[in-house]
DNA sequence: GTCTATACGTGGATAGAC
DNA sequence: GTCTATCCACGTATAGAC
């Protein structure tokens, strides 16, 4: 036995995803200015210069960390396809499939960052309002110039589930099973999408 | 004339006030972590050393910051006690007449740290569920069971609304009236306090 | 490809002079 | 009270050896 193949990583194995995840995970956990390289490399069991040799920059490695293929694209039709009935349902449904996945830590990470740094949430904002919340009402039968309004009343709570469910962890939010917070959101989504918009009555 | 009283500031003025005030902004701005010292003391016009001499160490400065005098307890009794048929509506006007105040200034602190910094997530989450949520739904005609799911779900409609305005500023949530929120708002809050929760429906 | 060594910057905190 | 000077820890990034 010359050669002792169980010990470490021999030569090149998928070092560079070992570091994707561990980079995830860090920057799902504490944001990206928080996150060091150093504790990324140490994570994934690598020397921290490897990191940079893979990935450039640490705003690349962040970029290349949230660059997964999570296109709404995808997703929304079958949700918006189905008729305007559960539509509210159905999103919360889907949102919360997303974000209890493994996917679901890039969207933590870019959340986590986009509160710190200007340009991320510049990032997450555009992505929001051009990707999904304009998907989602476009094809709304409602007054056009309230499309804005409702996508911005949709985004407002699907961010609030984010943040009481991930990020303050507020209880029982934080361990509900999809189905509870299915049934009691989504009638909150299904209103902002669909009823009429009751003028501002000031009091 | 001997000592010129419109310079520079002569000897121990409102200092500790100046300090506070960049300190407030700061952290408001850039979060716990991102927000340095030297620039809160530069913005103050004073030396780093005396924000140290002020207030000992960057934490014992954050809780300076945010320990401004806004009392639940004084707050949510007029929301609570005028009958529950419109506490929806009350409890957003209250809470946007809050945050768009300078108070709102140290939430914001408060929230951007939270999201990076998993002592002052504690410190929201406890203040969010003992101090604001119990108060409002304990004198709530529901089942007891089930009033903590009630608050964590008006805590995560709130919770969006902050982030959608204030953070990541999605248009047109961001610049609308209180007016247009509350009417907007207020009915989903009053559905999450009042209205059955109906069963969890796994499809 | 992988690691060691290091340059360079930033930021919190303290000691001590004035 | 206010400032100068300094210490120390940490983190990004790079150069270069193996």
């Amino acid at each position: 036995m010359r050669a002792r193949r169980t010990g470490r990583r021999p030569g090149n194995p998928d070092t560079r995803e070992a570091i994707l995840d561990a980079a995830r995970a860090a920057f799902a956990e504490r944001g990206f200015d928080a996150a060091s390289i150093r504790a990324i490399a140490a994570a994934a069991g690598v020397d921290p210069a490897l990191v940079h040799h893979y990935f450039g920059t640490k705003e690349e490695l962040f970029r290349a960390t949230v660059a997964i293929p999570l296109d709404p694209a995808e997703l929304l039709p079958a949700v918006l396809a189905a008729g305007p009935d559960q539509v509210g349902e159905r999103l919360v449904r889907t949102f919360l499939k997303v974000w209890d996945s493994p996917v679901g830590a890039a969207g933590l990470a870019l959340l986590r960052s986009a509160v710190n740094n200007e340009w991320t949430a510049r990032l997450l904002r555009e992505f929001l309002v051009t990707q999904v919340l304009r998907r989602v009402v476009e094809h709304l039968d409602v007054d056009p110039a309230e499309r804005a309004l409702r996508g911005g009343l949709v985004a407002s709570q699907l961010a609030g589930l984010i943040m009481t469910r991930y990020v303050i962890r507020i209880e029982p939010i934080a361990s509900a099973a999809p189905d509870t917070l299915v049934t009691a959101i989504g009638p909150t989504l299904q209103r902002y999408l669909t009823a009429p918009l009751p003028p501002p009555n000031p009091s």
